[in-house]
DNA sequence: CTTATTAATCGTAATATTGCAATGTACTAA
DNA sequence: TTAGTACATTGCAATATTACGATTAATAAG
């Protein structure tokens, strides 16, 4: 079907899905990367860096933007896109929730 | 094509994306949290806890087996399933490097 | 206005994912 | 052996994702 069933699951379980779903692809990785390293906007930079073609790029950013993890700018012809820094941090916690789990409770069991 | 070009980025970056993508959908979150919740063995239950028909949770379990996330046991008739925590705890460290990335000496520029 | 530049959008092909019915496998119990 | 239980596998339909060529939209420069 290729269709998530997201109604039998809790808001928090679809946001983190959400999110991990961003993270999912490792030209998306590798756009927010970069974004934090250049500490600054980039516009098409991101077109060369990374090697895919700029409708696949644009589409990324896209994404990316709809989630709110980035922010973008017109500026003259080139657009500049940067982390949203608000968003990121309520992503992190979120994911950090669910990353930190107890584990050193378990018993090893299996 | 939904075919991701692995080999133009780095090895992190495919990681991280693999990781992330095993928690892109809400009923493998889902399992995750039970396991842990549990905090022992979980067999069958998680078809009757998660609302999905039993083939489906047994594929999303073979994701997350393959990826190292959890480990499954026999027993019986029954299969003992439960958090694998040495790659948990490697894992986790590889996605809070990615998440953990200096926000704060940002300069807002968008 | 014309042309160049930059990025978004459209359309489409290739592939991946999700979900489940049907079936198979393995073990247990009677 | 037979029946039952628990889980895995197979096969398939529906939908999603990825990628990019072609085109469009918007602005800038001449």
């Amino acid at each position: 079907m290729g269709l998530a069933k997201t109604e039998m699951f809790t808001d928090e379980q679809n946001k983190i899905a959400l999110f991990a779903k961003a993270f999912g692809h490792p030209a998306r990785v590798s756009i927010l990367q970069h974004l934090f390293k250049i500490d600054s906007c980039v516009c098409g930079d991101l077109v060369n860096e990374i090697g895919l073609a700029q409708p696949t790029i644009s589409q990324h950013l896209k994404e990316l933007k709809h989630l709110g993890l980035i922010k973008g700018n017109v500026e003259g012809t080139s657009v500049c896109y940067c982390i949203d820094k608000e968003n990121w941090t309520a992503m992190k916690a979120l994911m950090n929730q669910f990353l930190d789990q107890d584990v050193s409770l378990n018993n090893d069991c299996c």
